[in-house]
DNA sequence: GGTTGACTTTACCGAACGGTCAACTAGAAT
DNA sequence: ATTCTAGTTGACCGTTCGGTAAAGTCAACC
């Protein structure tokens, strides 16, 4: 990596963790650069604004979480509702690191930048939108492959399902950022197989 | 009303106005004084701090849901299950003005403004929680009443179905004011009955 | 009628905000 | 050796931020 690209990776990891530990609002520009040991000219040098930054880092986001949490958790290895399992175990786990780390649940962070954002920069929101487009796609193909294990009525409606995955895994976030508590996220995960209807669940 | 209660009602007002379609931190205190015509001294006179301010607004916000749209859709003339029906229908309707009035779906006042601050305000946090609680009450309320309708398990956990059901209806949210779409919350949030559980569906 | 206290007005504080700019440095290409 | 350019530096812009303070207004009470 070139000297420049590193300055801009830099850029955007100093972003990425501190927006999430904090907020969109709450870090400025300059405190992004003081973090990344980057002066603020060189900022406006690789990133038009702190906008088109944000843009960039909810894609690195992104991809971090699919490489991470999303293609171990949902690898073939295991049946597709023992997949949600581990998946769950993995969110659980995630956020108790983060907890021990931070000292706080930090809960998603594209639900977060999306709830504060959404009304504000119409390019974030779209961006985010665009995101869980791509969870939503992995949902849907564990899904379609529990129906041909038969774990899934035939007629279920899997990009329906996978909707609803998503957005209770966002709402259990919420609750257990807001209780500042993980254990939310180990007593109402396992939840997201009744939504499914997983039919042969095991106990 | 006293001339200086109404002063700190319309301010109150205008801060949950102002705070609901954008958001806290891009809502600075001179244009709450602006939207509520009064000067800024006077905001300094009635509340301590912006925080201390957002802890009023939040417990008004509570009121107001309580009021107008929990207690008419889980009034008693109704089974459980059908209550939970008119719950949905109104939280749709209620995102639908929303859009109408504001141009953007602006989901959950409350979550949007926990997850924004629950990492930045411990008393604001505090706040959210308890009045997530409330909520929570009324969930295992009507919850109850089904069991004793026989629409519900007997053996069912209703204090954890009600955290299911508001992690759910949160998630739902969060994801419709992502996609900018009221129609998420009716195609979605019916599903909260498959999480509850209920034994014979109206179809 | 003078005093009290709630409320309002206005000017002000230092700090931070997002963003701009021109000058500068250093390494690669010609 | 010189030119070019990607990257860096630090000063600077106007605006807004949350919050303070002091003077002024007005109605109620003694």
């Amino acid at each position: 990596m070139s000297k420049g690209q590193e300055t801009r990776q830099r850029l955007l990891d100093s972003a990425q963790q501190l927006m999430y530990s904090r907020s969109y609002s709450d870090v400025g520009v300059q405190e992004i650069c003081n973090n990344a040991k980057v002066q603020k000219g060189s900022f406006y040098h690789f990133f038009a604004s702190k906008s088109a930054l944000t843009v960039e880092v909810l894609e690195q986001l992104k991809m971090q979480m699919i490489e991470s949490i999303l293609m171990p958790a949902f690898a073939k290895d295991l049946t597709p509702s023992r997949r949600f399992e581990r998946f769950i175990d993995y969110a659980y786990q995630h956020q108790v690191q983060i907890k021990e780390e931070y000292g706080y649940v930090l809960g998603c962070p594209m639900g977060n930048i999306a709830l504060e954002m959404s009304t504000q920069d119409e390019t974030i929101r779209k961006k985010v939108e665009t995101l869980f487009e791509s969870i939503f796609y992995v949902f849907v193909d564990v899904l379609d492959d529990a129906k041909i294990a038969g774990e899934l009525d035939a007629d279920a409606d899997t990009t329906e399902l996978a909707q609803v995955c998503l957005a209770y895994g966002e709402g259990v976030l919420l609750i257990a950022k807001t209780k500042n508590d993980p254990e939310v996220v180990k007593q109402l995960l396992p939840y997201v197989s009744k939504l499914i209807g997983f039919k042969c669940l095991p106990d």
